[in-house]
This record gives C-alpha cells, structure tokens and sequence, in this order.
DNA sequence: AAACTGACTAATA
DNA sequence: CTATTAGCCAGTT
C-alpha cells in the first residue's frame, strides 16, 4: 500500500484538532490550523469544515473566525444551524451577533502568558 | 492548464 | 469603525 502515502491529508488534521474543541467552547479558524501544526492556512481549515457531511461528528459548529462570527452566511440555514448548536452548548452571542472571545475561547493546555 | 472562488487573517490606511 | 491588500491553497470551471 505504499502508492497513495498521502491518505492522511490536511483536512483529517484540521477534524482531528477540532475534535478536541471542547462542548461549550469555540476556537477560530487560524487557531484550529495553528493547532493542526498549518500556521498560516486559516482558510484551509474553512475549506476542510465545508467539505464535511452533515452526518458528521466532528464538532464543527465550535470553529468561528477570528472576530466571533459565524462565517457562514448570514441567514444560510447553516448559519442558523450553527447559531442553535452553540445555543445548545451553552455559548450565548453578544448584541452585535458575536461570540465574545475573551470568554468562550478555547484554551488547550498550556495557558501560556 | 489558467482563472476563479472561498466556512480566513493580519496589516494598512 | 469600514475598506483594501496580500498571503494561502484546494476544489471548480
């Protein structure tokens, strides 16, 4: 089985990282590609989330971008579907329709500072 | 194969 | 605060 050595692409990763989100917590796209040692590819991690099936169990719902917004369109059943899970989850959004960071930012280990 | 597109982000202005 | 620019890179056209 050699030949196809790249089975483990970027996007098994990028779920594997944000299989780790933990429920009640959000982390950002540039986080979850940090995390997924892919410094830089934010967009990547965007792009893996949408490929997913809507079967699945990777916790996608936790990934937000950068400013606490969904990034999914706004008024997309997605967005609105996103919206009830962290509902459900605990994660309350501001005025503005944002999450605020500075409290339900995930944290993996090592809190540095 | 080149051009487009997009669930991003940081830096500028 | 909004707008623009640039870096990124895989999937589509």
């Amino acid at each position: 089985m050699s030949g196809a050595g790249e089975s483990t692409s970027t996007y098994q990763r990028i779920y594997q990282v944000v299989r780790r989100i933990p429920r009640g917590r959000v982390a950002t796209y540039g986080q979850i590609a940090r995390l997924a040692e892919l410094p830089g590819r934010a967009r990547q991690v965007g792009y893996a989330l949408h490929a997913l099936p809507a079967n699945t169990r990777v916790p996608w719902q936790r990934v937000v971008n950068g400013l606490g917004k969904i990034s999914l369109r706004s008024g997309s059943d997605d967005d609105r579907l996103q919206r009830i899970l962290l509902g459900e989850e605990g994660v309350r959004f501001d005025r503005a329709g944002r999450i605020p960071l500075d409290r339900y930012i995930w944290r993996p280990r090592v809190s540095g500072k």
